[in-house]
DNA sequence: ACACATGCGCTTACATACAAGCGCCGTACT
DNA sequence: AGTACGGCGCTTGTATGTAAGCGCATGTGT
């Protein structure tokens, strides 16, 4: 086998910033339509269960069936859509195993962490959350806008420790467990009591006390399991069921 | 906005094998090339720098290129690949940085899962886990066997723990930490160490001693980061380079 | 000799055409 | 009435065609 082995001149500057993207690479249009499909499921603006048809996207987005195919397969290896050959694609329900996985990974991640957050964090990055915790009390009630706050808090924790390159694994593993999330404040607003530990993590940890850190962190992160089984409960078809049940074409039309 | 919504009625049994595979969907033709691009590019077949052309792709495995610019997609957004639009696309060279998220990603996800061992272990696990040990030592010195069996081994680990379904995320962070481990091993052997390293830690989860058992996991994750360095030193153009380099067109043939 | 402009060849991005398969539904038969 | 069968319409998978852009080489002017 032959392979072509390209050797480095670099310095071009051409590239600098695109390389430093690990996901899609510019303003493709299959960028702009991933992002635009990825933020409807996760959002639940696309329900569990909706039928994605790479016709009617393309259709519906004015350009051609291939970007909207890419993105589709990009969702499924995410596990948010789920791709039949020769059937249908179906926005994936959510899974309670991949939401338990999602939450140990996140604890994981997000408890080691903490180890590794300095004695004298950045001044910017701390301020940059004290403002974030601001926001969240400021935006009270309204699930839509705490949950960017939310994830930009988390994420700003892992910068804090040098970690913030491994927030996007994070962020794909647990497209479950946000949809899950979603369901339960919409139904009852508990963000007060997350922000209120989101405060205590960071005054925990900006006075030295990573014990204290860890424990409530961990009791933060595993708050949202107490909703999950109700919201279960409530809106099962949402859920996949562990008998295997499978999406068929029988469609309704809901608007919303 | 109008979205079709679909009902189930399930218990058709058709596509329950399909729904519990959470990568791609079936045999299909983009299947076949993303395993074998991967393989290449983990075992190092494929060097990190080397130019990935579609057309050439597609004309070696006599397809079309539709199935393998799908395949380039899916391996860039796992950071194996990197595509520059109108210009090319190019095995990405081993991303130190990237060595190190996986690094703190494996050991976070790793050494949690220590801590959700129950105390009596599945007998079946452990035996498979035994039986790996002993194939390690019959393989000792030949890395390209040596390898599937260590990420059998520490995937066996987590099913111990019932996190079995994390691992492939795991494995998909880690393709950089991956090639720079097989640089490393296939320099100086220290699979013998490796091994033991395993054993000590088995032994010690069963036994109990999950104190130990994390401080040995720790260790032997962390062994491979000695080597890292000198890797680097000897094959710097394996190496992504902070200064921004570029791969460019001018290519040498390189033959295997 | 060196700097610069221009065209060619390659690349990927996107669009379209064709192929193959599955499910639904109508029909005919039992 | 119930069941089996076959066509039809939809789906995704693959192949191919078109468009646009970048890099390098070449040639030209200074």
């Amino acid at each position: 086998m032959c392979v072509r082995y390209v050797n480095q001149l670099g310095g071009r500057g051409l590239f600098t910033t695109v390389v430093s993207v690990p996901t899609l690479p510019a303003r493709t249009s299959r960028r702009a339509v991933y992002d635009e499909l990825r933020r409807r499921v996760v959002t639940l603006q696309l329900p569990p269960g909706a039928a994605l048809s790479e016709n009617e996207l393309a259709a519906e987005l004015g350009i051609s069936r291939t970007p909207v195919r890419e993105s589709l397969i990009l969702l499924s290896q995410e596990g948010l859509v789920q791709v039949f050959p020769k059937v249908g694609s179906f926005v994936s329900r959510v899974d309670p195993d991949r939401v338990a996985d999602a939450q140990f990974l996140r604890e994981a991640v997000e408890l080691a962490s903490l180890d590794d957050v300095p004695a004298d964090p950045a001044p910017d990055l701390v301020a940059e959350l004290r403002a974030n915790l601001a926001a969240q009390e400021a935006v009270d009630q309204d699930a839509d806008a705490f949950f960017p706050l939310d994830e930009e808090f988390h994420h700003g924790l892992l910068r804090l420790a040098g970690h913030e390159r491994t927030w996007p694994t994070v962020v794909a593993a647990k497209g479950h467990l946000d949809r899950a999330r979603r369901l339960g404040l919409t139904e009852n607003a508990s963000m007060s009591v997350f922000r209120d530990q989101h405060e205590a993590v960071l005054d925990a940890l900006l006075r030295g006390d990573r014990a204290a850190a860890r424990t409530l962190m961990r009791t933060h992160l595993r708050a949202v399991f107490a909703d999950i089984e109700r919201v279960r409960r409530r809106s099962p078809e949402l859920f996949a069921s562990n008998a295997g049940s499978v999406p068929t074409r029988r469609s309704v039309a809901v608007w919303d």
